[in-house]
DNA sequence: ACCTGAACACCGTTCAAGT
DNA sequence: ACCTGAACACCGTTCAAGT
C-alpha cells in the first residue's frame, strides 16, 4: 500500500513499453473514433496509460505524428494488378484509393491534403505513372495526366468524406428541407435542379467524373 | 492620471465600436497575414483593441466566424458574363474561381473545404449551372457535370495553395534536391519522370486538366 | 535510454458584473 | 445593448529530474 503511487522514471527492469509504432497505431484508431481535432497529445497519452511527455521520446511533435498517421493509411492501399487496359487500370487504381479513404474517413482529410515525399507516398504515384506510361504517354505528359486525375480524386473524395449523412440520402426529412431551401433560393437554375442538388450519391458521382476524365485522356492519346 | 486605467463596460456615451462586419473583415486580413492557425479569438480581439469576450456579442464562436470569413472570400468572385460558347464560359468561371482563391491563399483551404448553403455560396453554383444548362444538358446531368468540374477545381487549387514555393519553381536548389531524391527512389517510373515531378507550373497544370474535362463534357453533349 | 512531473505560455468559452 | 474581467477546462511543448 505504501508503494501504490505512480513511479517516476522507466518501469523497473521492464523493456520499453512505448514504441513509435504503438503510438502511431493508437493515433490512427483514436482519429477514427473521436475525430481529428479530438486527438491531443494528452488524450493519446492517457489512452496509452503513459505520461504525456513520454510520447515525445518517440515522436517529434503533433504535426509529424499526423504525418505518420497519414503514412499508415496510405500504406493500406491495395494496389491492384495492372491488366494493360488503360481504362480498367486507371479505374481500379481510383477505386483502390477511394476504398482506403472510406475505410479511414476521419483520417481522410490528412491523406487528401498533406503531400508527402516518402516512399510510402510515392508507391501509388509509381503505380499510376506506370499505367499512364503503358498507354503510350511520354513521361512529361504522364505527369500532367496523373496530376489531373489526382486532383479530381482529391476533390471528389474530400466532398464525400466531409458531407453530412443527410446529403448522402439517409435522413429523408433533411433532404426534403434542403430541397425546399434550394427551391426557394430565388436562383432559377439552382431551384430547377434542386431535387438533384439536395442529394448526392457519392459512388455514382465518383464514377461519373472519373469516366469523363478517362474518356478525355483516351481521346488525347489517340490524337497525339 | 487617476483615470488612465481601462474602464469596464461600454465606453461612455459612444456608439457601438464593434460590429460583426468589422470583426469578420479583420479576421480575413489576419488569416492572410498570419495564417489560419494563428488566428485566435484572443489575438483577433487584441488586434481590434477590444476585450476577447466582446467578440462573442457579435459572433457565435470561432467556427462560425470562419464560415463568415469563407463567405467574404466567396463574395469576391467576379462572375464573368456568359458568351454562350460552352468551353469559353466554363473556362472563364474556373479562372474567376482560381483568381479569388489565389487572392486569399491562406483563406483558400476554408473556401475549398467548407460547403456552405448560403446565398453567397450558391451564386457561383447558379452561374455554373446556367452555363451547363445553356449547353443543352438536362438538370440532373447538369448537376453531375458541375460536381465533376468542381471536384477537379478543388483538388487542383488545394494543391496549388498548399504547395511549397520550391515546388512552383522558385528556389532552384530545392528543385534540384527534390529531383535527385525522386531519381534515387528506386521506383522506376518515378525516377524516369523525376524532372517533371520535381516542379509544378500550377497554371499550366490547371489548364491541362480543365481542358481534359471540358473536352470530355463537350463530347458527351454531342453523343447524348 | 527511457519515462515523468512541474511549469510555461497559450487556447475557446461561460458567466456574472459593470455602464 | 454592449463591453469586460475573472475563471474554467483545456492545449502543445521545454526542461530538469528521476531510474
Amino acid at each position: 500500500m505504501a508503494d501504490s503511487k505512480p513511479r517516476r522514471g522507466r518501469p523497473a527492469g521492464g523493456r520499453a513499453v512505448l514504441t513509435r509504432e504503438r503510438i502511431v497505431t493508437a493515433a490512427v484508431a483514436m482519429v477514427e473514433e473521436l475525430g481529428l481535432d479530438a486527438v491531443t497529445m494528452r488524450g493519446l497519452a492517457r489512452r496509452l496509460n503513459v505520461d504525456t511527455m513520454s510520447l515525445y521520446h518517440h515522436v517529434d511533435n503533433r504535426e509529424t505524428l499526423l504525418n505518420q498517421v497519414t503514412e499508415v493509411v496510405l500504406a493500406n492501399i491495395e494496389l491492384p494488378p495492372a491488366t494493360g487496359v488503360f481504362r480498367d487500370d486507371v479505374h481500379a487504381m481510383a477505386i483502390a484509393f477511394r476504398r482506403v479513404v472510406l475505410r479511414y474517413p476521419h483520417c481522410a482529410p490528412l491523406v487528401l491534403t498533406r503531400q508527402l515525399g516518402s516512399f510510402t507516398a510515392l508507391a501509388p504515384v509509381e503505380a499510376v505513372l506506370s499505367i499512364i506510361r503503358a498507354a503510350g504517354f511520354p513521361p512529361d505528359r504522364a505527369v500532367h495526366v496523373m496530376r489531373s486525375v489526382l486532383a479530381y480524386l482529391i476533390g471528389t473524395l474530400l466532398r464525400e468524406v466531409s458531407a453530412s449523412p443527410t446529403f448522402s440520402g439517409q435522413n429523408l426529412g433533411g433532404v426534403e428541407r434542403r430541397r425546399t431551401e434550394l427551391t426557394d433560393s430565388t436562383l432559377p437554375h439552382v431551384a430547377e435542379s434542386a431535387p438533384y442538388l439536395a442529394v448526392c450519391d457519392h459512388e455514382e458521382e465518383f464514377e461519373f467524373g472519373l469516366d469523363l476524365l478517362i474518356t478525355a485522356v483516351e481521346l488525347q492519346r489517340q490524337r497525339q
